[in-house]
DNA sequence: CCTTACTATTACGTAAACGTCAACTATGAC
DNA sequence: GTCATAGTTGACGTTTACGTAATAGTAAGG
């Protein structure tokens, strides 16, 4: 190990730092998401594709499509000069976040409507004498 | 119109009451999810098929597949006669309900972690006097 | 030198739930 | 007869985020 290995990795450590796979990575980099530098045909992750990656499984995990994200880490890059920018970002985060509301709402009373059509389930095989447990919730 | 039009109805008529395209009652029929009878051709949709169909855009709503769904409507029309059945049926849906409760609380998390994050963005912006308003939840 | 472990590129496959399009057919209106 | 309207089948396209070979190159260890 030379000095500051820390600073870049290869392929593997990178999945096994963020549990994807090579494949993962690859497909990133070809959809401009990552840009590892090139030794001699190995890709070598940098500090600066590790914090990508890190904003890309956030992002993933707000339900952000991968065009989404890129655009985003675009904004993030292009940097704190124009204000339009940061706020867009802000404003598409905002837009998510609503629409990850109304999802939790819609799911919330799906589990409403599914609990009860399961309680009315219940009732009926009970009184069949079948034996069955409900959910934990 | 002659007796008890609404006994069956043309597959407009079923778009119409159900929001759906005459592609999706076709692809249903192909998937047998729905049975509608031909008349010289045409798919004549039964009360039979409506009963269906409402189970079905119940059961997307609860996220399961359309197999899923296959399966649980042969269950139902089976009938009660096999209590095994029955009691799968009802077991498939405690299973659905539980990955529901768990997606909805990935969903409250990330949901969670995003308002922290545009709460810090906010932050950033107001600094620099950019103005914006929040979500009202 | 040989094996083993890693990595690379290219390209086709997958899943779900339809959409889209082409080419017919049937029916009623005029 | 013929135009318009609705319906039909069949086949291929779409989307997203990778999986899965197949093939080949390279470097380290023994």
């Amino acid at each position: 190990m030379n000095e500051m290995t820390n600073e870049i990795c290869t392929i593997k450590e990178m999945c096994d730092l963020y549990k994807v796979t090579p494949r993962t990575l690859r497909f990133y980099e070809s959809k401009e998401l990552l840009f590892p530098i090139r030794e001699a045909q190995r890709r070598l992750f940098t500090r600066r594709d590790r914090a990508r990656l890190k904003l890309i499984l956030q992002g993933k995990r707000f339900g952000f499509s991968l065009e989404d994200i890129r655009q985003l880490l675009n904004l993030y890059d292009i940097g704190d000069q124009q204000k339009t920018q940061l706020a867009k970002t802000y404003e598409l985060a905002t837009q998510r976040l609503q629409v990850m509301i109304e999802q939790k709402n819609e799911l919330a009373s799906a589990i409403r409507d599914l609990k009860e059509m399961l309680q009315w389930g219940k009732k009926v095989l009970d009184s069949r004498g079948i034996n069955i447990g409900m959910p934990k919730n």
